[in-house]
RNA sequence: GGGCGGUUGGCGCAAUUGGUUAGCGCGCCUGAUUUACAUUCAGGAGGUUUACAGGUUCAAGUCCUGUACCGCCCACCA
């Protein structure tokens, strides 16, 4: 029967049956149990019209092995997934959609409309959920949270009249970010600033008193220029003194206009006068107000000219500037343009340019939602890893700014505010009410807004939850692990709202990925056509393998450079430990192995091979995880790797292949091959199921057994030493396979190795090589015995000697000198730092904290010249 | 304008709080094959010693100061 099994692992074959079995048997689910501590995670929930890419994928490994990994801990570990309504983006995709039957969103009305985006969803809605189940993601499924849902919308609108009551919400005519093609308002975060090559205009405003003489102001946006009604200058600027306080009249549309003094104006920009447009700029808005200006917005919601641009009416935003720079060509009032590159805000969903547009919109007053979420941070209840975003948060908490919260769509949570038609009173409800408060009539309506996509993500870590036991279990969250776009939309905002709302903060670490990048370090996009995706990289190499690479290179927090062949790493990886298990499973002899591993070593008969990998194995464990609990997956992913193939299946493997049915050994490598499957697990969860289903085993699934502990009864301190010196031994086989050298003049000279342990086949095989390159690359000729040995290793190699012709073996003396030149200033040292710390000035002077480090660091001296000395020893 | 990250062999990246001979993957070169695995194994070349210039230290890729280049984020530069 296991000569059936296949020379190559195949992943397709394995995956989906493994996930079917997991899933039907309802592995993931988690209840409270008062027995065990909770493990919580989140999902940063993707969007409805989300299609996986390598992001998700890097993105939900990372959380599937957290969730993995304190699952076999034994923690009640709950991943909790969902999806986003994602306004703008969903309403774009059904606009579209219902584009090609010739209809727009208006033909159908509201409600209809509204109809559809939700048919959209049920058809389409969780094709980014199968898609995670492909990566292999443990989350409760049952448990699937949609930020529409009726509960959640509940929350939502909960959460609004709160802040309502607050005094939080309110309402106010401000310049906002307007995306002309979604025709929405837009937050500050949702209209990112991207560098454009522009130009500045230079146009001359004749005077009203004396048309021939003009003021020259410069501007990026000519078209603004019919909804002028200022021109400001610097008061201290002594070219412009004179005319302050005089009318200009405006070109084109001739209406007179002042010029006013602020000393917010630049006098070293452009000209040092500065049009001002208080309906289309936010500084000259705020100079509007502040001297009483007329405010004349001159263009339409979608971005075409309304009728107070004149002859422009019509017109879309940048046909406008061409005709007015055309017709200002023509007045000669147009008197040079200069390159200039600026930034414009983008609109995040279609990349739109930014429209800075006056209108009424809805607002949450941020500055003491902050307040406590800055705190948090500062005392340390929330970590960001790595540390460094802890800084880009508070700097951007510091600086907040209110949070502009309405939107002009239809798809999401309509703001729970009603008016009342007859005494034009408003107010904020969850339940929809009968009659308005103040008069008591029934004409009321509600406000045609949606809330902003993000209103409902900030409440994802406990909106969630459908019950109060859940919550109370499960709330604060463990860990959110995200990428760093979203710090500001997301991370900052939740950690708000988790405060405001359940007066508790919602997770305790939060771990920041890198960016997934192509190979020359550009964002993947889809415009760019750089894509890798994910399912197409688990069609060929398999799930495991794309998980496993993805994590072994990324560097913590480090953004991600990737193209197709870095799979290979992965799915060789698996493929080795295909093998690997394929040459265990053929020559296991399952009577053997169901003796207890511990009896052997408590007789300390175990060989030293064993013992060495067996050391090397718990150490391994060890640091891996150390890493695990630091967030270092790729250390820990690499370590394993490194082990597995490196040192178990390269040497222990090969050493022990002679003598595999010696029960010793056979204990061993059934030991060691069970446990590394588990410690893996979390990384490959596919490949080591199946496997391990494979092995003899108790229990029904690997991921439900433990993480594999070290066992005390196995490492003892006695045992550990002698391990150290099987260690040692391993050491300086390898040191003498490395260290040989053929001196080029080398002649006769005859130099004896010989194998300490009987099984060395391997090893001899490789050092015979090895002579023979050297030999080859010194052009030294191979002698005699040695030569005729070529065709005949086995037979040279039985009285474990061979003959060569060199001198030098191995060149440690150098090495040798450096460390004890490192002992002898370390000893130096330690002499130093225990004079200053018996020194009773330093000790009453110096802080306790610094006189512990200084303890500390005498210690890790100390240790440091162990290591160093033990170094050296094994060098002999 | 402010902030952050990066600069280590041909390429992509590692290196815990400063501490063994600076590692890994890919690529390259040489060799191995009665083999668990060619998605393999053994070995080798390749870092003028970690962008540059100083400094601290017994010890610096790692800490400090400055410079250069690349990338990212934030900001109301008309």
């Amino acid at each position: 029967m296991i000569d059936e099994i296949p020379k190559q692992y195949n992943p397709k074959e394995t995956e989906d049956k493994w996930y079917k079995f997991w899933e039907e048997s309802n592995f993931f689910a988690a209840k409270p149990n008062p027995a065990k501590k909770p493990f919580t995670i989140v999902i940063p929930p993707p969007n409805v019209t989300g299609i996986l890419h390598m992001g998700h994928a890097l993105n939900n490994t990372i959380q599937d092995i957290l969730i993995r990994y304190q699952r076999m801990q034994g923690k009640e570990t709950l991943w909790m997934p969902g999806t986003d309504h994602a306004g703008i983006a969903t309403q774009n995709v059904v606009e579209k959609a219902i584009a090609k039957e010739g209809l727009k969103r208006q033909d159908l009305g509201r409600e209809k409309f509204i109809q559809r985006v939700w048919l959209w969803k049920e058809q389409y809605g969780s094709t980014i959920i199968r898609q995670l189940k492909k990566l292999g993601a443990s989350c409760d499924w049952p448990r699937e949270r949609f930020t529409m849902d009726e509960e959640y919308s509940k929350a939502v609108k909960n959460a609004f009249v709160i802040l309502w009551r607050k005094g939080l919400i309110y309402q106010d005519d401000k310049i906002i970010n307007w995306c002309p093609r979604c025709q929405t308002a837009l937050s500050d975060e949702e209209a990112p600033h991207r560098e454009l090559q522009g130009n500045l205009y230079y146009l001359r405003y004749p005077l009203k008193d004396n048309p021939q003489e003009c003021v020259v102001v410069a501007t990026t946006r000519p078209e603004t220029l019919l909804g002028d009604t200022a021109v400001a200058v610097n008061p201290k600027d002594k070219r412009y003194k004179k005319l302050i306080g005089k009318i200009l009249i405006l070109p084109l549309i001739n209406r007179e206009i002042k010029v006013i003094a602020d000393s917010i104006v630049d006098m070293k920009f452009g000209t040092g006068a500065v049009k001002v447009t208080p309906s289309h700029d936010p500084n000259d808005y705020s100079l509007g107000k502040k001297h009483r200006l007329e405010f004349i917005n001159v263009m339409h919601p979608d971005g075409k000219m309304n009728e107070f641009a004149g002859d422009y009416k019509d017109m879309d935003r940048f046909e406008a500037r061409e005709v007015i720079l055309e017709d200002l060509k023509e007045k000669k009032l147009l008197e040079k343009v200069e390159p200039h590159p600026l930034s414009a805000g983008h609109c995040y969903r279609c990349h739109t340019i930014i429209e800075p547009y006056l209108s009424r919109q809805w607002f949450v007053k941020m500055a003491s939602l902050a307040k406590p979420a800055i705190e948090a941070v500062k005392k340390g209840k929330i970590k960001f890893h790595p540390q460094r975003w802890t800084k880009v948060y508070l700097n951007w908490m510091e600086n907040i700014q209110d949070w502009c919260i309405s939107r002009q769509i239809w798809w999401g949570h309509r703001i729970p505010i009603w008016y009342c038609l007859d005494c034009k009173k408003n107010t904020a409800s969850v339940e929809t009410p009968l009659k308005c408060d103040e008069c008591g009539c029934v004409n009321i309506k509600q406000d045609e807004d949606v809330l902003d996509t993000w209103f409902s993500s900030w409440l994802w870590p406990f909106a969630t939850f459908k019950n109060k036991e859940d919550l109370k279990y499960f709330y604060p969250t463990s860990t959110l692990v995200t990428a760093p776009e979203i710090i500001f939309f997301w991370v900052a905002r939740m950690i708000m709202a988790g405060l405001e709302f359940q007066k508790d903060i919602p997770f305790k670490d939060v771990y920041i990925h890198g960016t997934v990048r192509d190979i020359e370090g550009k964002k993947m996009s889809k415009s760019l056509g750089n894509i890798i995706d994910p399912l197409e990289i688990t069609n060929e190499y398999g799930c495991d393998a794309l998980r496993f690479s993805l994590i072994s290179i990324t560097a913590q927090g480090q953004d991600v450079y990737l193209s197709k062949e870095r799979f290979e790493q992965g799915r060789n990886f698996a493929n080795k430990i295909w093998n690997a298990s394929r040459f265990i499973l053929m020559n296991l002899d399952t009577s053997v192995i169901k003796t207890d591993l511990c009896v052997f070593f408590k007789k300390e008969d175990l060989s030293l091979v064993n013992r060495w990998i067996l050391s090397r194995f718990y150490s391994t464990l060890k640091s891996v995880e150390k890493y695990l609990d630091n967030y270092q997956f790729n250390e820990a992913a690499n370590l394993l790797y490194g082990f597995f193939w490196h040192e178990f299946c390269d040497w222990y493997l090969e050493l022990i292949k002679s003598e595999i049915k010696n029960p010793h050994n056979q204990v061993v490598m059934y030991k060691i091959l069970e446990k590394f499957l588990r410690a893996l697990h979390p990384f490959m969860p596919f490949i080591t199921e199946e496997i391990w289903q494979k092995l003899p085993h108790e229990g029904s699934s690997i991921m439900l057994t433990a993480w594999p502990h070290l066992q005390e009864n196995i490492i003892e301190p006695k045992i550990e030493n002698i391990m150290e010196e099987a260690l040692e031994i391993i050491t300086n086989i390898r040191n003498m396979r490395l260290g040989l050298e053929i001196p080029p003049q080398a002649d006769n000279v005859s130099v004896k190795i010989s194998v300490p342990d009987k099984n060395k086949r391997a090893v001899l095989e490789s050092a015979a090589n090895h002579i023979k390159n050297l030999a080859r690359l010194n052009k030294v000729e191979i002698l005699g015995e040695y030569k005729r040995a070529e065709r005949e290793f086995s037979s040279v190699f039985k009285d474990k000697h061979i003959t060569i012709p060199l001198s030098g073996v191995i060149d440690i003396e150098k090495h040798q000198e450096k460390i004890s030149l490192k002992i002898a200033k370390a000893e130096s040292d330690i002499k130093l730092k225990e004079k200053m710390l018996s020194d009773k000035n330093f000790l009453k002077r110096a802080p306790q904290e610094i006189v512990e480090k200084e303890r500390e660091k005498l210690n890790n001296l100390k240790d440091e010249v162990q290591k160093l000395k033990g170094v050296k020893d094994g060098l002999r």
